[in-house]
RNA sequence: GGGCGGUUGGUUUAAUGGUAAAACGCUGCAUUCACACUGCAGAGAGCGCAGGUUCGAUUCCUGCACCGCCCACCA
């Protein structure tokens, strides 16, 4: 396929890769319907597909080209492989990101309005999503472009609405006014797992509340105190002497000079302050379950922009930090602030905007989670999904275990709507991805995808989308269909900074795969990455196995140069043979390099079957190397002058040079694809479709 | 507060119940015969700390320290 003259330069990546890209599309190999006849029995990876928010950040390229290495590998050994692309619409980051352009040009989507902000929307998507779709292309995935899926796309809404109907009627969702977070910045609910917590130095405030009819006080300590505008009583545990006496009476609420009712209660923690709590129904998610049990009122003193509402009266208009200021200086003139204490504790914030969370109650859609999540711990005690590493599997069912109702809607603009419900609420984005083994293969139509691929093989995630995305898949999957949606749930490496801290935009401690790409090349990111796969939950990471990567690339190229220049290309034709058998009166050099190649085949699929990709990369490099370069080579050159050697000498070499391309292709897909379309051999395919060694 | 992972040459990481391997970097030599993105040779760690098990531990156990990640309703 390319002129033979120019295997004489040296390898260019730039020039390789995309060239190589376009022949594997043209081939059509990446779409499973298109393979081989002896390409049968199906196996199926799904990419977690990425927002649309921005471009793939290096985890992006870690994880798929893992989802990769396993799909050419399991297509070179005869699947029917499917790797299955698309992108998640990110529900609250997607209209985030939007709006944030909006602001910065002055405007709003709230100026925009709904309508010509959703339009920016899919506006963005197309953009974005096309410019994600090439930066994926880059690293060299062969996952099937035409069966991509968007979570919004018609179909996919078709499965959502479905979804929520199974659910409705099996009675699991409700509506009702529940204790949720909220983001004032964003405008809308989120779930516990998007809450982010940082630690603050804050103060720990001592305040009197005096008893009625009496001349003495009960103390509370608070690390809030303008939520004492919202009181309606102080708690203590039942437990605790000290208080037992003043159960059931009464104190007055400073300020507010309202009278509110002492009780009694075992989620009071005697130890921590003073050992009574004030009780804020409306504003903490404790207060709320107390003042459930105990029929409290509840005083909703701060609003959904931040601001105290007419309820808070003295503090109506102020936001919650100048209502904090005003609160605590007229609490030490009117002589209720028994003392302040430096206090550092953990302040929930906004996972996207950073902005502090306000707890809150509001009328909000919940999937029940109660059976959900037995299904999801049967399946996980019963083996029915094997985890990787094997230490999830706990981790996944203490998480069901304890978990809470999930506050399945958004009031966002950007969605899947809540069927029933009008504009401006819709579900949680992960609501529409926890379909996404099912939806993309067409569920809930009966498809032949959905009967082919479903239940799929295996997912890989990161971790810290483990339960968000991973489990809820599980759940919905099992309630849907009666299956597990993977046999197996691999959860790879963390890349963090070199320093050992998670990336992240505001740290400036980013690494860009397409920068890599454009340094090294593709396949020798490929190789670094994969070459730091080795079992650890992180990688610190290091641009040292890229380096290695690239000089291994022109290693592999110069070697095969010499192969072929040896058998003298393009004229022979050899047929080669795997059977060793058929090498005879091999020297002791022969013998070595043969042996070496078998124990290395042997050593990649076990390494590869155990997840252990770095070690089965690094088995490979030692062996073509070390063994092949190295030794081999350098002993063949004597072989070759010798006239009764010569020709079988050449078949040897061209025969360990093959198998090694076989075994590389996954690692390093580009340059052995081009390599090996130059070999003299008899009947060869492409290799991206050849037979895997044994 | 709970869970998980890490702590090995300058750096990033392997392996292993019997005194440690690779990549990158470093030193010296070689070389226009596939490759300087090369070859050969070499320096460099006794494996976080404290106990214990063992004939023997970097490797197993216990405790501690530090780093990181995840989870959690401590006001």
């Amino acid at each position: 396929m390319l002129a033979m003259d120019k295997f004489d330069q040296p390898y260019n990546p730039k020039e390789t890769e995309d060239k190589i890209y376009q022949f594997w599309e043209k081939s059509g190999y990446f779409n499973p319907d298109k393979l081989p006849k002896r390409h049968k029995k199906p196996f199926c990876v799904m990419m977690a597909p990425p927002n649309i928010t921005g471009h793939i950040h290096v985890g992006h390229a870690l994880e798929n080209a893992l989802n990769d290495l396993i799909t050419r590998r399991k297509r070179m050994q005869g699947y029917k492989a499917l790797f299955l692309p698309g992108k998640d619409h990110a529900g609250i980051a997607g209209q985030y990101v939007v709006d944030r352009e909006l602001r910065k040009q002055g405007s709003s989507r709230f100026e925009l309005g709904r309508e010509k902000f959703l339009e920016k929307m899919w506006q963005w998507m197309k953009e974005y999503g096309d410019s994600i779709d090439n930066e994926l292309k880059k690293i060299g995935i062969s996952c099937d472009w035409s069966r991509k899926r968007f979570t919004m796309d018609e179909d996919y809404q078709e499965a959502v609405r479905a979804a929520f109907d199974y659910y409705q009627k099996k009675g699991w969702i409700y509506k009702g006014k529940r204790m949720i977070n909220w983001c004032s910045s964003c405008q809308t609910s989120i779930s516990d797992l998007e809450v982010e917590y940082l630690e603050e130095k804050g103060k720990l405030w001592f305040i009197k509340y005096p008893l009625s009819n009496s001349p003495e006080f009960i103390t509370v300590a608070t690390t809030r105190p303008e939520t004492m505008l919202g009181d309606a009583a102080v708690a203590v545990n039942p437990k605790d002497e000290r208080y037992k006496n003043l159960i059931g009476k009464k104190a007055i609420l400073p300020i507010q000079n309202r009278e509110i009712p002492i009780v009694a209660d075992d989620l009071v923690d005697k130890e921590f302050g003073t050992g009574a709590v004030k009780v804020t129904p409306a504003h903490d998610a404790v207060d709320f379950e107390i003042g459930q049990k105990h029929n409290l009122p509840s005083y909703e003193i701060i609003d959904k922009r931040g601001k105290m509402t007419r309820e808070s009266k003295v503090c109506e208009g102020l936001t919650v930090k100048e209502c904090r200021e005003k609160v605590v200086s007229a609490l030490r003139e009117q002589n209720f602030l028994l003392k302040e204490e430096d206090y550092s504790h953990n302040v929930g914030v906004c996972e996207r905007s950073k902005t502090v969370i306000e707890p809150m109650v509001s009328d909000q859609w919940f999937l029940s989670m109660k059976d959900l999540a037995a299904q999801a711990i049967r399946a996980a005690r019963k083996n029915q999904i094997k985890f990787i590493p094997a230490s999830r599997k706990q981790i996944f069912i203490n998480w069901f275990k304890q978990v809470k109702d999930w506050n399945i809607s958004r009031q966002l603009w950007w969605g899947h709507k809540v069927p029933v419900e009008g504009e401006g609420e819709v579900l949680d984005t992960w609501f529409s991805s926890a379909l996404w083994p099912l939806a993309t293969l067409g569920w809930p139509k009966k498809t032949r995808d959905l009967t082919t691929f479903f239940p799929t093989d295996i997912i890989l995630s990161a971790r810290e989308i483990f339960f968000l995305w991973i489990g809820r898949m599980v759940f919905s999957a099992m309630e849907l269909t009666g299956k597990v949606p993977f046999k197996v749930i691999y959860t790879h490496a963390t890349v963090l900074d070199s320093k050992g801290r998670k990336m992240s935009k505001s740290l400036g401690n980013t690494v860009d795969p397409l920068t890599l790409i454009d340094k090294y090349g593709a396949d020798a990111v490929r190789f670094g990455l994969v070459w730091q796969v080795t079992g650890h939950q992180d990688v610190h990471w290091s641009e040292d196995p890229l380096i290695a990567g690239k000089k291994f690339c022109n290693k592999l190229w110069n070697a095969s140069r010499f192969v072929l220049q040896q058998i003298g290309i393009p004229n022979s034709q050899f047929p080669i043979s795997n059977k060793i058998s058929n090498f005879k009166k091999l020297t002791k050099a022969d013998k070595i390099i043969l042996r070496e190649l078998r124990k290395t085949i042997k050593e990649v699929d076990k390494n590869i079957e155990k997840f252990q990709f770095g070690q089965a990369l690094q088995a490979l490099y030692d062996f073509f190397w070390h063994e092949f370069c190295d030794v081999y080579l350098e002993a063949s050159k004597a072989q070759l002058t010798d006239p009764k050697r010569k020709e079988q000498t050449r078949r040897i070499l061209l025969h360990v040079l093959a198998n090694s391309l076989k075994l590389l292709h996954p690692f390093t897909p580009f340059i052995t694809e081009e390599i090996y379309s130059h070999l003299p051999i008899k009947d060869k395919t492409m290799l991206i479709v050849e037979n895997w060694p044994k």
